[in-house]
RNA sequence: GGUCCCAUCGUCUAGUGGUUAGGACAUCGGCCUCUCACGUCGGUAACACGGGUUCAAAUCCCGUUGGGAUCGCCA
């Protein structure tokens, strides 16, 4: 038995949809679980559609969650080269065409001289003679007549697969590998288009099994709303004499339980995710849930996700997609998953947007991740929890500091700056871990406290605002720590001086 | 309407003939506490309905209802 081969084989009509991802995710993780190949083809037949600026998202999106591919174009202008290649469809319109002209020589396709106008003038009349409008009109397919002729006329035609059979008692099936067992009438099946009759691209369902057979791909995973296209797929199969991939049909998330999700209902897009500082597997972590899952585990990393996946475990039903859940996944990834590391590294360019350049290795940075990753839902709010640590000066919450800052606590504030500037270690890579250093700093600031009969929780509050400029921060010694004594000091005497100016202005 | 698929707390799910139907998120309340979080303890909350089969059904079968997909010379 070969190794199976997988693919992911979006069209290029927009970024790359949380739909498309979490298909995306389930080809690749099979992939990756069996040690097979990952193989990534561009649906770029629609020619009104599709975008370069689509082909680069979709790359960016997959390259930015990890989903790598092992065949396929390496960016929107080189194919790649692999050994199936070409992988984007517009590039093999040869192919598809040898392959119908050999269907229509082995009778399981035809020529059809008749125009897309001919078959909407006999839709209408269809539909008068039903009495419903031509919108209205479904359960009709035309049935060309020239389904049984070996005609060849100087015109233009289209190549029709021979599907329609009405006579038919025969049932379609396969053994989904997420549904189970699907039976379908042949007789339900349409004669449909393979090659148009003025544009040489191939139409979805033969381009499609014309490249999966091509390309050897073993399992076809894809959305639920392709079980239609099955059975003409394997049709389409049977008349080049091909064996059948593994097919398995995912189920579909919805906006409700009644909607499908559109482009309109939110952050659809994987590039939203990443603009908003989601991390790739806190998203990833998410999406499989769509279709997976394992016990009560909703944390994963790709390697984790890689160990525990099987298709055993994987639902028929549709999920509702709920964007606060999401975010709670991401959060919960980033205060118990990702490491402090990773995390200081992914928060530089949402620093960057604050105008804070802090570089990678800077000294503090660790130390200040540590002290906020269970605080954020996204590197957003992260960069933004770690705002006043990187600034020359915290931006003062002015409201809290008419509150906070009066004359009373003036002293305390000076005297908590003498503190700082004997009592908070400088840090470096060979410091203590900081939890110890936080809990000796910690010990120390109480003593001290008591020593000046100092109430934490009078003075803690203003102490908070000085050192950060904000009302709900980390632990007053845990930014102490980071911000260092000096910087520290310096901040306290500031509020120490606005605290006795305070006095003047009133 | 035809064809196909699906059905456990609000949401995602565990459950594969015998469970007080479990968990997570959300929600509500307590605790912790220098703030906000985190953490922690506890509460509310579900087998769509009706028939079978069986000693026993959330689990198997049938029907009903509800929902989804699809019915293009789109993908």
């Amino acid at each position: 038995m070969s190794k199976p081969r997988l693919r992911f084989a979006p069209s290029p009509t927009g970024s790359l949809h949380i739909g498309g991802a979490r298909t995306a995710l389930f080809n690749w993780l099979w992939a990756r679980k069996s040690g097979g190949t990952f193989v990534l083809r561009v649906e770029d037949t629609d020619v009104a559609r599709n975008t370069r600026a689509s082909v680069e998202a979709i790359f960016t999106a997959l390259r930015w969650l990890g989903l790598d591919w092992d065949e396929g174009p390496s960016d929107a202008d080189d194919d790649g080269g692999g050994p199936h290649g070409p992988y984007f469809q517009s590039k093999r319109v040869a192919l598809y065409r040898e392959y119908a002209e050999r269907l229509v020589r082995s009778g399981h396709a035809y020529r059809c001289y008749c125009t897309p106008e001919d078959e909407d003038i006999a839709r209408r009349a269809e539909a008068d003679r039903r009495g419903v409008s031509v919108d209205k009109l479904v359960g009709w397919s035309f049935v060309s007549p020239w389904r049984d002729k070996d005609a060849e006329l100087d015109k233009p035609y289209a190549i029709k697969l021979k599907a329609f059979a009405p006579e038919s008692k025969e049932l379609i099936q396969w053994k989904d590998l997420v549904l189970g067992t699907i039976k379908i009438p042949a007789n339900s099946l349409r004669d449909e288009v393979l090659i148009r009759s003025n544009n040489p691209m191939p139409l979805y369902n033969f381009g499609c099994v014309v490249d999966d057979h091509t390309m050897a791909i073993s399992h076809v995973i894809r959305g639920n709303d392709h079980v239609i296209n099955t059975p003409t797929q394997i049709l389409l199969y049977r008349a080049l004499g091909a064996e059948l991939p593994t097919f398995g049909h995912l189920p579909m998330l919805m906006k409700d339980e009644s909607t499908k999700l559109s482009k309109r209902d939110g952050a659809v897009g994987v590039d939203q995710y990443d603009q908003q500082g989601y991390l790739p597997d806190g998203l990833l972590s998410y999406l499989v849930r769509f279709g997976w899952s394992f016990g009560n585990e909703e944390l994963f990393t790709k390697a984790k996700l890689v160990e525990l996946f099987d298709w055993s475990r994987v639902s028929k039903s549709n999920g509702i997609y709920d964007f606060k859940k999401c975010r709670v996944i991401n959060q919960k990834f980033i205060a118990k998953i990702a490491t402090v590391d990773e995390l200081s590294k992914r928060v530089i360019p949402f620093l960057a947007k604050r105008e804070l350049l802090v570089r990678d290795g800077h000294p503090r940075l660790i130390d200040a991740v540590t002290t906020v990753k269970h605080r954020a839902d996204t590197l957003a709010a992260l960069a933004d929890e770690m705002d006043f640590y990187f600034r020359a000066r915290p931006v003062i919450d002015e409201a809290a500091a008419a509150q906070l800052f009066k004359p009373d606590v003036a002293d305390a504030l000076d005297a908590l700056a003498v503190f700082a500037e004997a009592a908070v270690p400088e840090r470096d890579e060979r410091s203590s871990p900081f939890a110890d250093a936080k809990t000796a700093l910690e010990d120390a600031l109480r003593k001290k406290l008591e020593a000046l009969a100092l109430d934490m929780k009078v003075i803690g509050q203003p102490v908070r605002l000085a050192l950060s400029g904000r009302t709900a921060t980390p632990d007053l010694a845990s930014m102490m720590l980071v911000l260092g004594p000096n910087v520290s000091a310096l901040r306290l005497r500031d509020a120490a001086q606005r605290s006795r100016d305070a006095a003047a202005a009133t």
